[in-house]
RNA sequence: GGCGGC
DNA sequence: GCCGCCAACATA
């Protein structure tokens, strides 16, 4: 059997479950396995931490995020390493470690840190204990003095007032100043977010029996950290190692959040639905609505969704395969490569002049050959759509968001169009289930800020940057804001 | 879609 | 019939 370390001095004496880093059954995971590990080992232990990650990723795609199922998934996870025991403890350590090397590259970190929150989050929650965490992991957290804490006692009742039922539950009532800790705004977003903490001259003073989303945070940083420092170690590993390298390639292939995190600055084409959904403006929305049924696109509407898709990410091999597999539905393999292959190399600058052609504006989108033939399908739809096409559009978007005011939001999006004022309505109807955070950043406020759409990739771009601002609260287990209209 | 070449 | 090359810019 072969024997291979992770750091070249190899150490064992009387057991390896006696090293330190065994030692605790909770961690940052700061220090890595010093001790002999074995190829199977390596393997066993990963797959079976893989698996953990992609159940409490299942858990969370389907919505199962209530008290019961939590506490169900963390039972589930707690007979796979058996983290009261050394041995359990050093299955944990090491699957944690040869993970964070698999998935060190920058556009794979994003799923493990937030599965890995996800799952030191729940061994907190249902088993494990904070305040032994912060003492047995020498966490600093910076008390209040007795002074400070008399100006800010009244103020802190208010806020445990507003506790949901279950925090302030494990609040103690006669506040003391050893219940609370000052924490840098940062780290407590999700408590702020839930108005959960008071603040205070840029800090979070939070109540110590909350602290779980601070080491959450807390951990996340210094998971991230270690991700980098792994990217590092990995071409050294697997140039001593060559049996580690074919077991990061299987572990690679398991990858589920690969496929659906616009990651990187590419777009894979499995997420295209979704984030057509989520992100497209409404132009090419319908472009790629008449794609999927019609499988067919006039020439302005191929360069004007075209092109998009190139500015939000699609790749050269994956435009040629998206058009293929559409137009090939009605017409060739040959027809197909004849007629349209070449423009869409064109298009990516790998023919001609090779000019990496930049997306249309809308200025430009409005600005084209007015679509004439009952075929045409380019430019804007708040301009070429009739009223009631408009408007069953506009509704259909709104109502997956389910407002409370999408009456009222409906009317003006297709009014401003009726106006004429198309990059108003298309900005109108981006906002209208966009709300303001009032705590959390405002991602896309680069387009908020301005009072209209003038390009559809920018559209997009704020609208990924809105979700993701909102992506840091969900993970570390926050509310959507779309709930947020609490105007208070 | 337009222009161009054979 | 075969093929290559190009491209828009007001919309408060
Ligand atoms: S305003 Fe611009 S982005 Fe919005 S639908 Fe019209 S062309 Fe597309």
């Amino acid at each position: 059997m072969q024997h291979i370390s992770v750091n070249s001095p190899t150490l064992v004496a009387g057991g390896a479950s006696s090293l330190p880093e065994y030692q605790r059954p909770l961690s940052f995971y700061g220090l890595a396995p010093s001790d002999d590990i074995t190829i199977e080992e390596f393997e066993n232990f990963s797959f079976q931490r893989l698996e953990m990650l992609r159940k409490i990723e299942s858990k969370a795609t389907r919505g199962l995020t209530s008290e019961e199922e939590s506490k169900k998934l963390a039972d589930e996870l707690r007979n796979v390493f058996n983290l009261s025991t050394p041995e359990g403890r050093r299955q944990d350590v090491i699957s944690h470690h040869t993970l964070r090397l698999a998935f060190s590259a920058p556009d794979r970190r994003s799923w493990f840190v937030k599965m890995e929150s996800d799952l030191l989050s729940l061994r907190l929650r249902f088993g494990g204990d904070v305040k032994q965490f912060i003492e047995s992991n020498g966490m600093h957290m910076e008390p209040v003095s007795r002074s400070n804490f008399a100006t800010l006692a009244s103020d802190l009742d208010a806020v445990r007032a507003q506790l949901s039922a279950a925090d302030q539950k494990m609040v103690r009532v006669p506040l003391t100043p050893d219940a609370v800790s000052k924490v840098p705004f940062a780290e407590a977003s999700e408590l702020v977010w839930k108005r959960s903490v008071l603040l205070r001259d840029g800090y979070a003073y939070v109540f110590n029996a909350l602290l779980l989303p601070v080491i959450i945070s807390r951990y996340r940083l210094a998971l991230r950290r270690g991700l980098q420092a792994a990217s590092n170690q990995v071409p050294t590993i697997q140039d001593s190692h060559t049996q580690l390298g074919s077991l990061f390639g299987a572990l690679q292939k398991y990858d589920p959040g690969a496929n659906y995190e616009p990651s990187g600055g590419t777009v894979d084409l499995a997420s295209l639905d979704m984030l057509a959904k989520r992100s497209f403006p409404l132009c090419m929305r319908y472009l790629k609505g008449v794609m999927d049924t019609d499988h067919k696109l006039k020439h302005w509407g191929r360069q004007q969704y075209g092109l998009f898709l190139k500015g939000i990410g699609i790749t050269l091999p994956d435009a040629l395969q998206y058009w293929q597999s559409h137009f090939t539905r009605v017409m060739s393999d040959k027809d197909f490569d004849r007629n349209y292959a070449y423009n869409i190399r064109y298009n990516y600058g790998k023919e001609g002049k090779r000019t990496d052609w930049s997306p249309y504006s809308c200025s430009a989108i409005l600005n084209m050959q007015p679509p004439v033939a009952s075929d045409d399908r380019h430019g804007c739809p708040f301009r070429e759509l009739s009223a009631t096409q408009l408007t069953g559009m506009v509704t259909a978007e709104l109502e997956s968001a389910n407002l409370p005011d999408a009456k009222e939001r409906i009317e003006e999006v297709t009014s401003l169009a009726a106006r004429n004022h198309y990059q108003l309505a298309c900005k109108a109807l981006w906002e209208a289930s966009r709300p303001v955070p009032t705590h959390s950043p405002d991602g896309g406020a680069e387009l908020r800020e301005k009072p209209a759409v003038t390009h559809p990739n920018e559209y997009f771009d704020a609208a990924e940057a809105y979700r993701k601002a909102l992506e840091v609260e969900r993970e570390v287990g926050g509310v959507m804001p779309v709930a947020v209209d609490e105007t208070m």
